[in-house]
DNA sequence: GTGTTCTATTTTACATCGTAAAGGAACCGG
DNA sequence: CCGGTTCCTTTACGATGTAAAATAGAACAC
């Protein structure tokens, strides 16, 4: 966590920000004491809540349209009271893409199978995909860098070691793995809201009619990059970088360095 | 390209937009009849001098930084002149992404070599990640849908047909490339920017430490997630699509349904 | 010449954004 | 009752994207 502000901007904001008083920084402190009583009604804010709302919001309207304000009308306080939970929308942000990280499993549904336990996340991952299309370029955009976005991967990775992985190996399929299902989300939901956008105004459409003419074999291609497709290349791709995982679990294929694992 | 205005926002921002008077839609108005002279230094407006010193600007100081005001005060002009050339700073940033994309290499260096063509294509691609890390995120996240994407696609696909490759096939493997260089380009850039914060923060240096401690796992897998071994994980991959891509080139290889290419 | 029209740009204005700073209001242990 | 802590509101500032209108110069009509 800790307040790091994004990039400053423009270098040149207002003042050097001499920590001005402590505010909030932790994220969870309700639990600390009691959790919170004031207002009556549903006033309670606390960190989790903000944060499950602020999903809710952007699943909704989308990330663009999210602001801390429209946030703060949705909770029913004003905006800066999110400031007392999360140093910045950046943070909040952070706690988001942490909420949708954990609730990926990291477990192998049947316990010695681990090339399945791979791809149960990747299905996973996928489907946080589906679910949350707005959120999403969160995840991939950002990175992980709050505590239970590490734990999540220090559970994936001892999983990995368990399965007899070293630790070039696990890095080198994570990072395959994660990248594709990325890169193949992004893709997908890059092309659904397109897809949508040319549906809703008749204008785009001529357009795309106009442009399958120019274009006779982006055309006849293009059928077969509909949506309807996707789960198709998706498994597809998966599937051979499954089998790389498999064929080749222990030796490292490339000139290396002696930095193996210290568990057999 | 058409005046499309992103989302609306709120579905309520102020009027129902009754095209106005007609101002400026289509982008390179400036060869129909004679360039521009007006203002005698450097003042000549174009729509490509705006969308390369955008393009310099987003590379300069980041996405985030980038404003149209920003982008009027480096050329020179108030920030609303750039609304004659693009509908919209949406439309801008499109016209940034087409820049980008054309420059990349669609024909194969040996002519008979499709395959290589496409190990090209994707190192090409990477290429542009790194000498426009501040801008890949747009290439990744935005749909390709202007006149230049269209024709980078048609040439791409025209090529793998002269490969011998059926449309679904052509389909299948561009998705997978592509996605897969986004992936790992935006895996890669993301990983950059933290590795930068964090060493410029003694604070988040501190954390980073703990989190080393508590994570043990995450800790030793996570060298092998360095920098430096990006192009190891980039390679490997992609090699392993070019493989997957070689092996069977015609046949399909799950159920289908006969929707062939029309053309041999 | 004097309009008038077209093209390119500036000016002004508005709603919205993230968030710093300070001011309550409710509770606390004394 | 009092000073402190905790949580939230108010107010304010400097941004943002862009609609709308004003404006300046070039080109054409007469």
């Amino acid at each position: 966590m800790a307040a790091v502000s994004k990039r400053k901007r423009t270098a040149s904001k207002t003042a050097p920000r001499t920590t001005p008083r402590e505010p909030a920084v932790r994220a969870s402190r309700a639990s600390t004491k009691r959790p919170a009583k004031r207002s009556s009604a549903g006033g309670g804010l606390t960190a989790e809540r903000i944060r499950d709302e602020a999903l809710r919001l952007i699943d909704a309207e989308g990330l663009e349209a999210f602001s801390t304000r429209r946030l703060g009308a949705a909770l029913g306080c004003e905006a800066m009271a999110i400031y007392w939970y999360y140093p910045s929308k950046d943070a909040l942000l952070d706690a988001v893409v942490e909420a949708l990280i954990s609730r990926l499993p990291v477990e192998p549904s049947t316990p010695g199978d681990w090339i399945d336990a791979f791809r149960k996340l990747a299905h996973g991952y996928r489907r946080l995909a589906h679910r949350h299309p707005n959120a999403f370029a969160l995840l991939a955009t950002r990175r992980f860098a709050t505590e239970g976005t590490y734990r999540f991967l220090d559970g994936l990775f001892e999983m990995a070691r368990h399965a007899g992985l070293d630790d070039r190996q696990t890095a080198r399929f994570y990072r395959l793995v994660s990248s594709f299902c990325s890169g193949v989300a992004l893709n997908e939901l890059a092309g659904l809201r397109d897809a949508d956008r040319v549906a809703s105004s008749p204008e785009l459409e001529a357009e795309a009619l106009a442009a399958r003419e120019a274009f006779p074999r982006l055309a006849s291609v293009s059928s077969w990059l509909e949506p309807s497709h996707f789960d198709d290349v998706f498994d597809f791709g998966l599937e051979l970088l499954l089998e790389a995982l498999q064929r080749a679990p222990h030796a490292s294929g490339v000139p290396a360095g002696r930095g193996r694992a210290k568990r057999a």
